[in-house]
DNA sequence: AGCACGCCGACT
DNA sequence: GTCGGCGTGCTC
């Protein structure tokens, strides 16, 4: 590490920064978008020679015919030897459109999790900015109610004359729902785009069309760059601190003067989020950027809403639903005068570009969604936000490659500006252990807001109810009587199962037969809805067999409860309810989320039946009941985080139960009730749990004491990963030795036509990181060299989740 | 990752 | 005779 901030600063340190007089630069290293590693570098012709400099976009040619847009992260003067310099052919920008603090955060990912830069370029930059024609602000229609609509009283009027065109009625209280017109008595909440009402309706544009001549309806430009605007701040007051909050409020400010990165350890419903925006309005107030981090299924459209309400058009929202379009704006006002002041965004939020940032926070910090998995770069954005940090403060001279982030922090206290603070109710281990250890600031917030108690978790024992025939398939008695109540009392419930679809197989009651998918090594999972059996890995889909093509049976069943079949036996059950749910099915438009904890927030919806996407930050007041229907299949992971992940969900799931005045009830089905973790999630024992855990991590060698590196090796041919993983193994064994465990087949051993095969390497902390990675990189190399597996895919997974 | 080059099989 | 299969090697 140490040695890696001295890289960055000698990398990046452009000669016009420092203010020497600009000798002129022949060579440019340019980033470009390719799984490559390294920089290429380009000859920069007379003509160009005063536009070039670092952080512009420039279009290189590369290859026989290909030309790409790369980014220019060093200006020199050295020749480069041993191939012919090609030119730059076009600089696209007059000014950069990648600060020097993003190239060295940008470099800090790429080596730190041995990923070619270009894949940080790719993941960084909206695909708007990398392509060659540039990005060209247009116009989008969007819809409205027409002036006279504008009222409870005419869209009374509205939706009688509606009563007989029933595709203009869908349509028009599709847009009445969307755009929130509907409870705002005629005013829309929200500005709702003329392909949004399409999509999300299903309806021709000859309906809308109809609406217009009506003259209902309206439609209306907007310029893309005039969206996210969100209205004028302060409609919300700031409301003031509890006595508690305020005293972990300034516990955190205290913190702040000491250390780089704080833990705010809050229980739920402590009010994190208060103290967040009083963070937020005191670092404004200091005229400073804050970015505001949450895992992407969580960005709630409460904790949006209500930023948006207290901050208005000074906050931008930037996560993977926003359209490439918005991104690219949201990048550029950035770059201006006048960047948004806040940032509120998913994982990617920490690759954009900051003037004058302030504060970090890291809401949710143990969710495992911050770390990217599949493509490259394979980043933990709590990590990168850490560094961006570190980064940010301004370097005192002589100690310019101190990392203050990620390191240990200085006993001297802390070196600039930018503070760092992760939020949590139930931390990660890494975070707790570095709180602990007095390498991050610890403050607790203990007690929920205004006294609601935590709920009451009652543990059932489903074993024990089967083999007494008393289980109503998934449900226990205690549950549904529970669930009873709670409908009876106008309150709600919510019944969390970690999977979705309908039922994760299907099986041949004659001879067992399983579908599984050709592609990978998994059974496939039925999807009713969808009249489909689906891979969950792939995302192919199949018919669903009639009959077992092995013994000609056509008794095919499905095994197991997914959201889809969990739905369907309650709303058999509880007939009157209105029952809905969330999981990835129903969630794939960018509104049906907001739309589905809408609903349930007004409710409209009794029970919500979902996966762990429920478990999230939604606060709702009338939830009285949850349901966790099957602990065991979140402790069955082979995985030494399962019994992390299962508490965490566990807790994170109880949480959402009973609020303002009212103590909730968790009822939490188990085969294995004696099971400790259980007990700690009842107890709501944060410390039990860790404390169990760290030993078993201490003692069997996992992170926070040993860092762990996954290797992964793919290709079509089984026999040549076979081949291949083992001489890799034994070449990393040379200078690993024992730290090296495998190659094994992981428990999905193919995926996508692909086998697999995977090591794990246990690092001691005090070893040197840098070095660790030169020797992973050179076996990786060595290895492809061979001609026998060039084609082969092999790469790592550092700080693996 | 692309893309071209190159060397072997079944087609107009 | 040639179209095209994908192994191999390179990209500043």
């Amino acid at each position: 590490m140490r040695a890696n901030l001295q890289r960055f600063a000698r990398i990046s340190l452009p000669f016009a920064e420092i203010g020497v007089p600009l000798q002129r630069m022949h060579y440019a290293d340019i980033i470009l978008p390719l799984p490559l590693d390294g920089l290429f570098t380009y000859a920069i012709p007379a003509m160009l020679a005063g536009r070039v400099q670092m952080g512009v976009r420039v279009v290189v040619p590369f290859g026989r015919s290909k030309t790409y847009v790369g980014i220019v992260a060093r200006l020199h003067d050295a020749k480069p030897e041993g191939f012919a310099v090609k030119g730059i052919s076009d600089v696209m920008d007059d000014a950069p459109i990648v600060t020097a603090q993003q190239l060295r955060l940008w470099q800090w990912i790429a080596d730190y999790y041995m990923s070619p830069i270009g894949e940080v370029y790719k993941a960084a930059l909206p695909s708007g900015l990398k392509a060659e024609d540039g990005y060209r602000p247009k116009t989008d229609t969007y819809v409205r109610l027409s002036a006279p609509y504008r009222s409870e009283q005419s869209l009374h009027v509205a939706l009688n004359i509606l009563h007989r065109a029933r595709q203009q009625l869908l349509l028009f209280n599709e847009y009445l729902a969307l755009s929130g017109a509907d409870e705002g008595a005629g005013i829309a909440r929200r500005e709702i785009s003329r392909d949004e009402l399409l999509n999300s309706s299903h309806a021709t544009a000859a309906t809308l069309q109809l609406l217009i001549k009506r003259g209902m309806l309206e439609t209306y430009e907007v310029e893309v760059g005039r969206l996210n605007n969100g209205g004028e701040p302060h409609l919300e007051r700031i409301k003031p601190l509890s006595a508690v909050q305020q005293e972990a409020y300034n516990g955190i400010l205290f913190s702040f003067l000491k250390k780089d990165v704080t833990l705010l350890h809050g229980v739920t419903g402590s009010g994190k989020t208060e103290l967040y925006i009083h963070l937020i309005q005191r670092a404004l107030q200091q005229k400073q950027q804050v970015l505001y981090l949450l895992p992407e299924i969580a960005l709630t459209v409460q904790i949006m809403q209500r930023l948006q309400n207290i901050f208005g058009n000074r906050l931008g929202i930037y996560h993977s639903k926003y359209s490439d379009a918005e991104r690219v704006e949201i990048w550029q006002k950035q770059l201006s005068a006048n960047p948004y002041d806040i940032i509120l965004g998913a994982r990617s939020a920490v690759l954009l570009p900051f003037q004058r940032l302030g504060l970090i926070i890291v809401d949710e910090e143990h969710e495992t969604s911050y770390k990217q998995q599949d493509p490259a770069p394979r980043y933990h954005a709590r990590s990168a936000a850490i560094m961006l940090g570190a980064l940010s403060r301004p370097a005192k001279e002589e100690e310019s490659s101190r990392p203050s982030g990620l390191a240990s922090s200085s006993p001297l206290g802390k070196s600039g500006g930018v503070s760092v603070l992760l939020g949590s109710a139930t931390p990660s281990i890494e975070s707790y252990h570095n709180a602990q250890t007095g390498k991050y600031g610890y403050v607790a917030l203990t007690q929920r807001y205004q006294g609601v108690e935590l709920p009451e978790i009652q543990v059932v024992d489903t074993k024990d109810l089967q083999h007494r025939k008393l289980m109503t398939g998934p449900f226990s008695p205690t549950l549904l009587l529970r669930v009873r109540e709670a409908l009876e009392r106008g309150e709600q419930a919510l019944l969390f199962q970690n999977r979705r679809g309908f039922a994760p197989m299907i099986e041949c009651r004659q001879c067992g037969w399983v579908p599984t998918c050709q592609h990978c090594d998994v059974s496939l999972t039925l999807h009713r809805q969808m009249n489909q059996l689906t891979c969950h890995y792939c995302g192919y889909t199949y018919q669903i067999p009639t009959a077992c093509p092995c013994c000609g049976s056509k008794d095919l069943r499905p095994q197991g409860y997914g959201t889809e079949k969990i739905e369907d036996d309650i709303r058999q059950l509880f007939p009157e309810a209105h029952v809905a749910r969330m999981d990835l099915d129903t969630t794939r438009s960018r509104n049906a989320y907001e739309r589905l904890i809408g609903d349930f927030a007004a409710g409209r919806t009794d029970i919500l039946i979902g996966t762990q996407m429920i478990s999230k930050g939604l606060d709702f007041e009338r939830v009285s009941v949850v349901g966790i229907l099957n602990a065991d299949s979140m402790l069955s992971y082979p995985d030494f985080r399962a019994y992390e992940h299962a508490f965490m969900m566990m807790a994170q799931v109880s949480g959402r139960a009973g609020r303002r005045g009212k103590r909730g009830l968790v009822v939490l089905q188990t085969k294995q009730p004696d099971l400790p973790v259980i007990g700690q999630v009842v107890r709501n024992d944060y410390d039990a749990f860790y404390r169990h855990l760290i030993a078993e991590r201490q003692q069997f060698h996992y992170p926070p004491y040993y860092r762990l590196v996954y290797v992964f090796l793919k290709h079509a041919k089984d026999g040549l990963v076979e081949t291949a993983s083992i001489e890799l193994a034994s070449r990393l064994r040379q200078w690993f030795g024992n730290r090296v465990l495998g190659p094994d087949r992981p428990s999905v051993a193919k995926v996508k036509s692909l086998s697999i095969r995977k090591m794990v390497i246990k690092l001691e902390m005090g070893i040197d990181h840098r070095r660790v990675r030169q020797y992973l990189q050179a076996a990786r190399q060595q290895l492809l060299a061979d001609k026998r597996y060039a084609s082969l895919q092999v790469y790592y997974d550092v700080d693996p989740l």
